[in-house]
DNA sequence: CGCAATCTTGAACACCCTCAAGCATGGTGG
DNA sequence: CCACCATGCTTGAGGGTGTTCAAGATTGCG
């Protein structure tokens, strides 16, 4: 109900030049001369509480989103009414670029935390990476790195044990965390145990159980959203499959 | 062994023009007036047989190509060693577009049978995406693309039965033959039940079991690669989850 | 023709799901 | 402030779907 994007704030133009996560978000992408036409373009200050819809899926997309701060998850519903979590998206990420093609996006957002954004309006991005070389190749890259990460998705839900999966969501978390700086291995779950179980494609229960089995056979230390990995090791091997030595 | 890139042919100039697929391949995306600077880039006639290797993961990453007849398969080595297939690629699809990050291949791609392509170096194309906006905006278009229908793979793959995911690869397969104006009720599978069953998550003999049932249930007709769908609204059915219906 | 690869079929087992109930957590209102 | 309820998380028991292992049938190709 209601435009998503009519939030609160008055739409600011954004100030990427002295953002704290722009080498992680545009990295090198665009020189210093060029970057107030980027700011130009950018809207920033949109922000969302937990549970708050950032868009809709065949809503009419305009825009993709760079986090700022919290947390979104990505979800598709198909065709037989279920809902599936296609990704998180943790600050400094670039979430909506599955929804360039078709016009209205291809999934919805919430956000999982108190969330703020960046606006990147996708007929104006086109424009100015026409004029910026980098910015264009920037992109490319990204939605590249995009179709490889959701290739990888695939192969994990095709391929991999529950232990294996939730392994290695929990690697991915930990150096997504480790890339802005925080604690690897000390750090709160943005989603619920059932965003997790969705997104994994397991039932919530078996994510409960390979939980404390992590936590008994102390590869981890878990309670509720906090989660502290105390083997990094052990679930990298975990993670690679030959979790065939029970202790 | 060998540049795959170096094969029979010498690289003749493409023909897109007067190419039956460039409706498919590059619809719209190329004025009359333009579609020359096109030709000047692509490189038409590589020629593949049975089996051999269009490239390989993490080779150095020149080009995407686009298939002109035949038909490919892509997949990904991961780090336990076992090999997942993560696609399939028909005439008039473009293939390699996750392959743009990195450098280096993130899959290697083999010829499934006799099989031709053109090939797109993604540096030139990225100039060219500079200067033709309506290039630039088709390869946003098309990565997106990639990157929905890499997550609906995913989908298939978290919550689908066995059934159900043989049920969509058949109609996908017929929709993409109907595409080219062939028919989309009898085709010949250009893949083993090996390359199904990896693509599926599945094993082989659960493929051969569902192919099997399905025929008995008077849904397809299937001599090894040879397929007739007698009833595809009931595959619509059996793809959309509720294939609670036994006979 | 014969071998190799591919495909099919069968039986037993494993993993994960479903169902069901108990347990923590947190926000709300009396 | 605490009781209360809703929501989320954990734990247990039983059953189903697909895997694995093994063997046989079919196909294709030298």
């Amino acid at each position: 109900m209601g435009h998503p994007i009519a939030t609160t704030r008055p739409q600011l133009k954004a100030l990427c030049h002295q953002c704290s996560l722009s080498k992680l978000c545009l990295p090198l992408a665009v020189g210093e001369d060029d970057i107030e036409r980027l700011e130009d373009i950018i809207k920033q200050g949109r922000s969302f509480s937990r549970g708050e819809t950032i868009f809709e899926q065949s809503e009419k997309a305009t825009s993709c989103f760079a986090v700022r701060g919290g947390a979104i998850k990505t979800t598709i519903i198909n065709k037989s009414g279920d809902e599936q979590v296609t990704g998180f998206y943790l600050p400094g990420e670039i979430m909506g670029l599955d929804s360039i093609s078709g016009n209205s996006y291809a999934c919805s957002a919430y956000a999982l935390e108190r969330t703020s954004v960046c606006e990147l309006p996708i007929d104006h991005m086109e424009v100015l990476a026409r004029k910026l070389p980098t910015l264009q190749h920037h992109f490319f890259q990204l939605m590249s790195s995009e179709i490889q990460s959701s290739q990888q998705h695939a192969m994990l839900l095709s391929k991999n044990t529950a232990e294996e999966r939730i392994a290695s969501l929990l690697l991915s978390l930990s150096s997504r965390f480790e890339r802005r700086r925080l604690s690897p291995t000390r750090f709160n779950l943005p989603m619920a145990r059932n965003d997790i179980a969705n997104y994994l494609g397991l039932a919530v229960e078996t994510v409960s159980r390979v939980m404390t089995r992590f936590q008994n056979q102390g590869l981890i230390n878990a309670k509720g959203r906090e989660v502290e990995l105390l083997d990094v090791e052990l679930l990298q091997e975990v993670a690679l499959t030959f979790a065939r030595c029970k202790s």
